[in-house]
DNA sequence: TGCGTTTTGGTAACCGGTGTCAATAGACGA
DNA sequence: TCGTCTATTGACACCGGTTACCAAAACGCA
């Protein structure tokens, strides 16, 4: 028989030293009278409670302000409540969107969002990637491209633990673990309307070696080149890095000489903003001697002049549907049917047009 | 006299369901054999503690890979290792920036970054963050602007024991909890610039209503005028909401009438990129007959036609800064002499020009 | 009314760390 | 050689939840 020295309670709670003290579940106990692991029914939601008891508490709860305190839940549950965004991308417009769609998908749930860049071409890459996901145990990962193209980072995901979803421009993994939009069937359509309006001169600037997405909007373009049984010259191929300055460097080379193509598509619009200004300097006349297609159709192809006809990437849908991936407790109505690929589409602003007649 | 039930160990250490389990505390004092509170020492480096002792049990750590729960830390220290990033800018740029400066000051520490946008207009907002932030239980949260400006949610912040910072163009609130870029300095010494360049009707794009940096960019603006002995007719000051859009409408006032400005300063780049598509349409040259400046250096700022002048914001720097402010624990060399205010820079590029001759 | 079930609620142990405080060991002075 | 002081270390309770297990209460039925 003894006494303990120091009944647990609240009077200790998490308060950061200076703020309010939260309640904790001892405190709704004590107040509605029963043991906390009849409280913690209610907040887990058990059916084996009587409703009488079920309502007693939840006032209690109700008037104590109470929240559970999520740091005791994830070690009691040996799980958290923390999902990670994983990205090396240089497209702070795509990047926030997928953001804004993950957190608008866990905005009701306990889930929280932490995010961390990494750099692409460090060779840390793997072991800086470890030492957060071992120091912060996320529940699930996002994996944004480029990165989501890296099978050993997946699989150094999976080693750790980490549940992953694969976000990209084509299908990277199984149906559960990835994302994909259709870049190649948009890219495509987009081309063969400007061989429709009656382009054959058509110019390519492809993504930096090594992105998925340079390689698949590049397999779009030549289907429909193929498709109307038109050839790329090599002189109308040009690579870039998805830069600004690449699209300067790319507009140089292309627009350069005579024989000159009436229509560019550019893999991204940062590169088709470089046309853009090349064109400008040249004194070529958008859309009337040159049609510009871009891809991403960030906020600057809007601000363009003329504003920039590109493809509409369904990032924030992609966050919604990757978070709905990641978390299957997020399905009490939809179930199991979550698509994978999510479609882009083609929006044709005012750098398009026909090709000059001459 | 009883016997446990079970002895404390590690086999159901957080393993997620399927991945490996990770050591716990407990391993690793098995392992070096010593007392878990031992092993706590070395993780915390405290002093007390034989060399030898340490030099144990850092092998043991190191042969087990261990790394310490944060969670459990997290409840047994009463505090967590999460800071919030609250903010509805609109601005994607500004966002990821702010969000990576703070990533890079905190990266090698235990604490992770966790995002929340928030809805500016909506009449729940203080309920939808008070109800994240007790879910959450940060460690501290960064106000951006523009609600970083509102002082009912700095209270609330404290009301809930959360510290803050508050980042904005002016010092919103006591310096160790705010962080303030020098909007009104830099757009008077911008503005000067015009009128040593010889311009005298310059327009203004104000920024809407209820924003501080609209209104610090107006007074920097005036400043410039007033120094100069100008004026600003009514019909040369537009206000807009910070939106390309707005940008356009204020273009059309601005330039449709015979005695239009020769230079206009716009609050921000995006609504600048509006005035520019509207000089377009009327095939005024900038900078030959119009220049034109903006604020913020968006990426969008360089891909204009002409390359905008704008006003690069500390942004990046002001993340690292706000960290630093929020974890003092951050500062082992540089001690208190932090600052509040960090300097924004012009940058001309190629929008600015002497007024026409004419 | 008596007894077996089903509900309902409580107790104790545990998740993986940390704080408090006492115990131990070695160093040192007398 | 012994007592005292100090540097190290450990035992134990606790953070705020959860689960395993058990006991009591309420209920059904014969």
């Amino acid at each position: 028989m003894w006494t303990k020295a120091r009944k647990p309670g609240s009077y200790t709670a998490m308060d950061n030293g200076d703020g309010k003290a939260q309640p904790t579940i001892n405190d709704v106990a004590a107040r509605a009278g029963v043991s906390k692991k009849t409280v913690s029914r209610v907040i887990n939601g058990s059916p084996l409670l009587a409703d009488k008891t079920r309502k007693l508490i939840e006032e209690a709860i109700e008037q104590l302000g109470f929240v559970p305190n999520p740091q005791a839940r994830a070690l009691a549950l040996r799980r958290n409540f923390l999902i990670a965004l994983l990205h090396d991308n240089p497209n702070a417009q795509t990047v926030l969107n997928f953001q804004n769609g993950v957190l608008s998908a866990i905005r009701n749930s306990d889930f929280a969002l932490i995010v961390r860049p990494v750099e692409r071409d460090s060779d840390e890459i793997l072991s800086d990637i470890q030492t957060f996901l071992e120091r912060q145990r996320p529940w699930g990962a996002m994996l944004l491209p480029p990165i989501s193209e890296r099978d050993d980072i997946a699989q150094l995901c999976e080693r750790l633990g980490v549940r992953y979803v694969r976000v990209g421009s084509a299908i990277l993994d199984v149906p559960e673990r990835c994302v994909a939009s259709n870049d190649q069937q948009v890219v495509e359509q987009a081309v063969k309307q400007l061989i429709a309006m009656g382009h054959r001169k058509i110019g390519f600037v492809r993504g930096p070696r090594g992105f998925r997405s340079a390689h698949e909007r590049e397999a779009g373009f030549m289907a429909a080149l193929d498709g109307a049984r038109l050839e790329l010259p090599k002189k109308y191929r040009v690579e870039g890095n998805y830069r600004y300055e690449a699209g300067l460097e790319a507009g140089e080379k292309l627009l350069a000489h005579k024989d000159r193509p009436t229509a560019i598509f550019c893999s991204n619009d940062e590169m088709a903003a470089g046309i853009l200004n090349v064109a400008h300097r040249l004194k070529i006349e958008v859309p009337a001697e040159l049609s510009v297609i871009g891809f991403d159709d960030s906020p600057t192809a809007l601000h363009l002049w003329p504003p920039l006809s590109t493809v509409r990437w369904p990032i924030f849908e992609m966050g919604v549907l990757a978070a709905r991936k990641l978390l299957p407790e997020f399905l009490p109505d939809n179930g199991l049917s979550l698509p994978t690929t999510l479609e882009s589409a083609f929006v044709a602003r005012q750098s398009t047009a026909k090709p000059p007649s001459d």
